[in-house]
DNA sequence: CTTACATTTCAGAAATTTCTGAAATCACTT
DNA sequence: AAGTGATTTCAGAAATTTCTGAAATGTAAG
């Protein structure tokens, strides 16, 4: 497959970024690929589109699956596999966030609660102040949870809401002031 | 100087967790150390604490200034630089996320407008799918500009509305629902 | 069961990133 | 301006990650 120029800028730059998004050169080419894709792609067509080698192509989809962030598609009559990414931005949004949670958030909260339940070390600044990055991660995870409970139409309305967000949080009764407290 | 085991086993886990973040390992384990220290310490503190060589100590403490996440003091009558994490974890967690947003989607945002200005290029399905991502981009870098304005107390109530969130959002009226429509 | 692909695995090669020690630079003191 | 100690730079070494080609495995059809 030849890549029009559109499609080449955008699958480059997305393997330029690839590394400060924690995934590899080619993973963030592969994706970028599928993305602006209409139609599903073999690994045979991604192989070449990216001049790669076909098993670095296998893993690149397999690392991809494993972040949930491609779609396996069949063609009538071929045995291939082909792969897209799903229409809705909104989905792939929350796929993404849903992920990086997992990986970069979730064990260190894990861990956190382990060196909590440990007991006391005898270094009470230590133990506050990792008591205090979790809950901090606690309440930001709650709030997490929540947002990804809305429905997309709510999500959109509320990050549309500009400047009336504060207004708006005023209105509510006054909740938790303890956890506005500095040190 | 010597790391109490509580201090030793937060400060491998950040070092392992550093490259998920997106920094070495060395880089995770000096801020894990100046975070849990309750006073400022010097290069060579920190060197011996995590038994690396000086210059990597030098290397990561640059790398944590460009990331603006540590602070430089100095102490009376010694001329060598001291360094700490700011005790406020909400100061911390906004440039966090200022950088990432800096580093991560901004360079992303530019190329997407670039590709955009370059005109048709004969390929409608990229040209929709490139104009798609940049403004569900936009839409989200516009909503973080809003929570970067809220000072810390709103920012807490409004993430510990928890399932109230849904309600509050439908108090206020109906806001560009187009943005809500798919492909 | 055999053939014909398709896909995955994996050991080593290549590329990239991280780390070190030595030298250079910087900045304060005398 | 010479001396002392702190810090940075940098070239190469070490470690890690990514990529490849070949072999192994999987799977549907004949």
């Amino acid at each position: 497959m030849m890549l029009t120029s559109l499609q080449q800028e955008f699958v480059l730059h997305f393997g330029e970024m690839g590394s400060r998004w924690g995934i590899n050169r080619t993973v963030g080419q592969i994706y970028a690929l599928l993305f602006i894709s209409s139609e599903p792609l073999n690994a045979e067509t991604i192989t070449d589109a990216l001049a790669i080698s076909r098993s670095n192509t296998s893993m690149g989809l397999k690392e991809l699956q494993s972040w949930n962030l491609v779609r396996l598609k069949h063609v009538q009559g071929d045995r291939r596999d082909y792969f897209t990414t799903p229409d809705d931005l909104w989905e792939i949004v929350r796929t993404l966030v849903a992920e990086r949670k997992k990986r970069e958030i979730d064990p260190t909260l894990t861990k956190l609660r382990e060196l909590e339940l440990q007991g006391p070390a005898g270094d009470d600044y230590a133990e506050a102040r990792i008591a205090e990055l979790r809950e901090m991660i606690e309440m930001m995870t709650g709030f997490y949870a929540e947002m990804e409970k809305l429905e997309t139409e709510r999500l959109v309305k509320l990050m549309t809401l500009g400047s009336r967000i504060a207004a708006l949080i005023d209105k509510t009764g006054a909740m938790f002031p303890a956890l506005t407290k500095r040190k």
